[in-house]
DNA sequence: GTCTATATGCGGATAGAC
DNA sequence: GTCTATCCGCATATAGAC
C-alpha cells in the first residue's frame, strides 16, 4: 500500500510541522507516529525538506487555484468598472478557511502550519512558499489597487502585508487565541466574516490629503 | 571581561535566532560568531532555552513598559471618559517600532525575532513570552473594550487577534515585503503611521446590527 | 571566567537484503 | 515498496585543568 504510506507520511507531517514547527520534527519521531518505515520518507519524497514542499503544496494549490477563481468572477463582473474592495478581500481571505471545514481535523493542522509559514524568513522556505503564493498575491495587489485607486502603490502594498499579517496570526492561533484575550466564544465560524470586516475597514481607510502620513501624528503620545 | 561576554552572546543570539529560528541556531555557530568559547553560554545563561528567555526579557521589558506607561497616560487624561481608540492603538504598537530605531540594526533583530515568536504556538515559547506578554495584552484588551463600547468582549478579542498579527508580520517582514507587493519604496518610517491607521479604521469598524455578523454575508461570494 | 576534551544522544540519509 | 543496519556528522551539555 505505497499509496497509502505516502498519504499517512503527508498528513503527519502536517501536524508535526504544525505542532513543533519544520525543523524541531525529526524524521524518526514522524515515521513512527506514521507507523511506516524510517526509510519510507526519503523514498517517497527524497529528502525532509522535500517533504514539506509535498505538505504544502497538496492543500495550497487547491486554495490559490480557488482564490483566482473567486478573482476572476469578480473581474468579470466588474467589466470596466473598478471591483469592490471587500469582494477581492472576502476572496482572498475565504478558500483557506472554507477549505479547513471540508479537511477537518487535517485542514486544522495546515491552516497552523500555514500561519507558522508565513513569519519564516528563511530563503529555502521562502523558494518553496513564495514560489506557489507570489503569482497570488501579486494579482490581488493589482485588484485591489484599482478598487482602492485613493491610495499609491506603497500604501496598498503595506496594507496588504497588515492584511496577510492576521490572517496568517489567526490561522496561527485560531480559537486557541481568544482565550487570552477578553470575553467568551462565540461561533468561530464568525471569525472569518469579522477578518474581513476589520481588513476591509483597514484597507479602504483614507489616507491623509496633503500631509505625509508618518509626518502626520509622530510622537503625539511620546 | 565577563559582562562583555554576556552581551557579545545576547547580540549574536537575537541575530542568529532572528534569522535562522531558535532550533535551526547551533550554539557552536553562535558562540563561533561572537568569538567566545563554546561553554561559555551554559556558563552564563545555563541552557540555550534560558539565552532565548534572556534576548527576550532584555528588550520586552522596556518595550512593555513603555506600552503600559503610554496607556496609563491616556486613561489618566481621559478621567472617567472613554478614552481615544486611535491613541490606545498607538500606545500599544508604538513602543516597539520606536525601541527598533533607538537601537538601531540590533533593534532590527529583535523585531524579526519578536515577529517570528508570536506565531510560535509551542508550549515551551509561550511560557517564556506569553509571560511577559500576557498581562499588556489584558490591560490593553480592557481599554480597548472601554474605548469602543459598540463591540462586544469576543469582537474586541478577534480585532486584537488581527492588530497583533499584522504588527508581528510587519515585525518579521518589515521592509523587505515591500519589494513583493506593488509600489516601489517611500519611507519605511511611515509604515508604523500607516499600521496604526489601518488598525484603529479595523478596530473600530462598526458591527452589523441585528445581523449575525457570522451569517450576513457567508457565501456571498462562493 | 575561560578553555579543551569529552560524554552522550539524535539528526538525515543511504546501502543492500528481502 | 519495505525493512534493517549503518554511515557520518552535529547537537547540547559538562568535567576538570588552567
Amino acid at each position: 500500500m505505497a499509496a497509502d504510506t505516502k498519504e499517512r507520511i503527508l498528513n503527519v507531517a502536517e501536524r508535526f510541522f504544525a505542532d513543533r514547527g519544520f525543523p524541531a520534527t525529526s524524521l524518526r519521531d514522524l515515521t513512527s507516529e506514521a507507523s511506516v518505515n524510517i526509510a519510507s520518507v526519503n523514498y517517497h519524497f527524497g529528502s525532509k525538506e522535500a517533504l514539506l514542499a509535498a505538505v504544502l503544496e497538496r492543500r495550497l494549490r487547491p486554495v490559490n487555484a480557488r482564490r483566482l477563481e473567486l478573482l476572476d468572477a469578480i473581474e468579470s463582473a466588474a467589466g470596466n468598472g473598478t471591483p469592490n474592495a471587500e469582494d477581492v478581500i472576502r476572496a482572498f481571505l475565504s478558500p483557506p478557511f472554507q477549505k479547513r471545514q471540508e479537511w477537518g481535523a487535517a485542514g486544522d493542522n495546515f491552516l497552523r502550519l500555514l500561519g507558522r509559514i508565513h513569519s519564516e524568513t528563511n530563503e529555502e522556505f521562502r523558494a518553496t512558499f513564495f514560489q506557489q503564493f507570489e503569482g497570488v498575491f501579486r494579482r490581488f495587489g493589482q485588484a485591489l489597487q484599482r478598487a482602492l485607486p485613493h491610495l499609491d502603490a506603497t500604501d496598498v502594498g503595506w496594507r496588504m502585508l497588515f492584511l496577510v499579517g492576521s490572517m496568517a496570526f489567526t490561522m496561527a492561533w485560531g480559537d486557541s487565541f481568544a482565550s487570552i484575550g477578553p470575553g467568551a466564544n462565540k461561533d468561530p465560524d464568525d471569525m472569518l466574516e469579522s477578518l474581513i470586516q476589520y481588513a476591509a475597514a483597514g484597507m479602504a481607510s483614507p489616507v491623509p490629503i496633503g500631509v505625509p502620513v508618518g509626518l502626520a501624528q509622530k510622537g503625539r503620545t511620546s
